[in-house]
DNA sequence: CTGAAAGCGCTTACAG
DNA sequence: CTGAAAGCGCTTACAG
């Protein structure tokens, strides 16, 4: 590696002030045109590279945004993640990611980190169990957040999700509207708000319909396909056996659907399963998943959008946000069969 | 915000020197134990929090590491990234991410914030069309580089991925030993070394076992599950229409299985199809996926480890380093109906 | 075992 | 329109 290039290297060869090369690559008016091109081209040509820490040092504007969520394996995640980053892109924010799977501990070794780093700001959707006082950590260190997908008591930073009682309630009244009288609830615990919220949304549904809840017809925990495939044999062994299952999420949907095909059952025939979120996946599912559409671009491109704002220093909404969430009527969902 | 938090801050406060407390928080046997914790104590009291920036300017080393993919919505892509987050973690390394999609553009883009930001190196899996100036930039600049999953030429960076041609010999030997004769190749394109690569295995099989190999039985493109739903009108369109089909990989496996299922066929019965990747939806789709696995967790865990010891010096492999894959059978080949 | 001082590579008032 | 100088918050020889 020759002699490293800084901004004194490009100041003396040109006879020039540092000075004046800063202003000058970072296109000031203050500098003379003539002078500006003159340093861009020779920064350019002897392969100049600027050095961000320096500057943010002096600064104390680091241009990058943080994002912790609990899975970027999971497609949720992956989808909101997707316009956060175009929407970052967009502000030339650099964003380091990190997973917390569910680790109140990783995730404040993160928040330490983006701390350390001199991050702007950060989006996350906080850790089950997350408490207030983390948060406050990253904003009285002049760190603003952003929370997505789930909130935490006690703080007014601004949260952007869907409206989970209502979404899931969406589900369940469709599938009461269709004949179904005995609906299993599969995945999700009481852990996290959003949990609370899916099975209360359910549960209202049941309760105005006239329906009964039976606590013996939920199987908490799923999340995941695999999770939901596996949960398939404890559906299918649950008392009086339910005709319909309201899902936690697609993933849990198609898992589970998968498992009910494997014991030789029909999806929307034998059973009908709906799921939440509408993946991409959801549609071309087999049979395709009748769910809950819950917004992922616009959790993400406001969630961004608002945290941009607040590192500028600018007015924005606070406290909880909810997207309206949509039925996607498909395939997996249909009147149940007569002789039951 | 109350008065920023620094090393002086402490120093003063205890009366001694900003050499012992930055020796003291760094676990120095230079500073007298009692002196250690008496600032590590008051640093945690007060709240101090280490600015990397600061250090990193100083010492040229910032513990941050680059990944780039082509798209970590790949489940592919997730899995090595997992393992690559496990081993990073290990040497506390922070990560960054980012998805290239592949645009050599945006890939290069990156490399140059990963160069402004000092990170100490990066792992990548090279869009498509990726120069040997490209890699050779960052290594210029002594941010080592390991890539994984495809290589570039004119590079000796160490690059770590699965045997493509072999395992998808493996693949349509299977198939062949089945007793199909016409196997259709769906997936992929030649404008990527896995592609070439993992077409050649597909057409070496055959040739060895007397097969005809029609270029109008490859269907190039499709790499994600939609694509390869979308394909299964093209390939049932193929004519002398195959009786089973080899994919890029385990997503566009998926997506074909449904799309043919939609359209009334048995997998397995009517026609055979293999993945591959062995990704954890494999095994769990309906019917359970023939498919070669393609050593996600080793390619992850190697590139990192690797990478790791370039940053430290420490002498490594260099050039191509290829993974063993494995074929697991399961339900979706079988034999082909006696009576084409 | 501890302290004083220089320096990492920028940017920002300030002066001209 | 340009330059000289200070300073962001650390770490590292060097001296004692």
């Amino acid at each position: 590696m020759a002699q490293k290039i800084k901004l004194s290297t490009i100041a003396e060869a040109l006879g020039v002030s540092t000075a004046t090369v800063s202003l000058a690559l970072r296109d000031s008016p203050l500098v003379a045109e003539t002078t500006r091109e003159r340093v861009k081209a020779y920064a350019r040509e002897i392969g100049y590279i600027y050095n961000r820490r320096a500057a943010s040092l002096r600064t104390s504007r680091s241009g990058i945004v943080g994002v912790v969520v609990h899975d970027i394996m999971n497609p949720f995640f992956a989808e909101i993640l997707k316009s956060i980053e175009s929407e970052l892109d967009r502000s030339k924010q650099t964003f380091i990611l990190s997973n917390h799977y569910d680790s109140v501990e990783k995730q404040r070794d993160f928040i330490e980190t983006l701390l350390q780093l001199g991050a702007d700001g950060v989006i996350m959707s906080p850790a089950i169990g997350t408490p207030a006082e983390d948060i406050k950590l990253a904003e009285r260190n002049a760190m603003p957040a952003v929370l997505i997908a789930r909130s935490v008591d006690g703080v007014s930073t601004p949260s952007f999700r869907g409206d989970d009682s209502f979404g899931t309630g969406l589900a369940t009244d469709h599938l009461i509207e269709l004949g179904h009288k005995r609906i299993a609830h599969i995945g999700g615990t009481d852990q996290t708000s959003t949990g609370r919220d899916r099975y209360a949304g359910y549960r209202q549904a049941m309760d105005r319909a006239g329906l009964k809840v039976r606590e013996d017809w939920r199987i908490s925990g799923p999340r995941t396909k695999l999770a939901g495939f596996e949960a398939a044999e404890a559906f299918l062994n649950l008392p009086d056996r339910p005709t319909a299952a309201v899902c936690w999420n697609d993933l849990v949907a198609i898992g589970l659907m998968n498992g009910l095909i494997r014991s030789g059952y029909s999806i929307g025939e034998d059973f009908s399963v709906t799921g939440y979120d509408d993946l991409q996946e959801a549609a071309i599912a087999t049979p395709a998943l009748t769910t809950v559409w819950n917004g992922q671009r616009e959790v993400g491109r406001m969630a961004a959008k608002t945290l941009v704002a607040r590192i500028n220093e600018h007015p924005t909404v606070t406290g909880l946000q909810l997207i309206s969430p949509e039925l996607h009527v498909r395939k997996s969902t249909a009147a149940p069969k007569p002789d039951r």
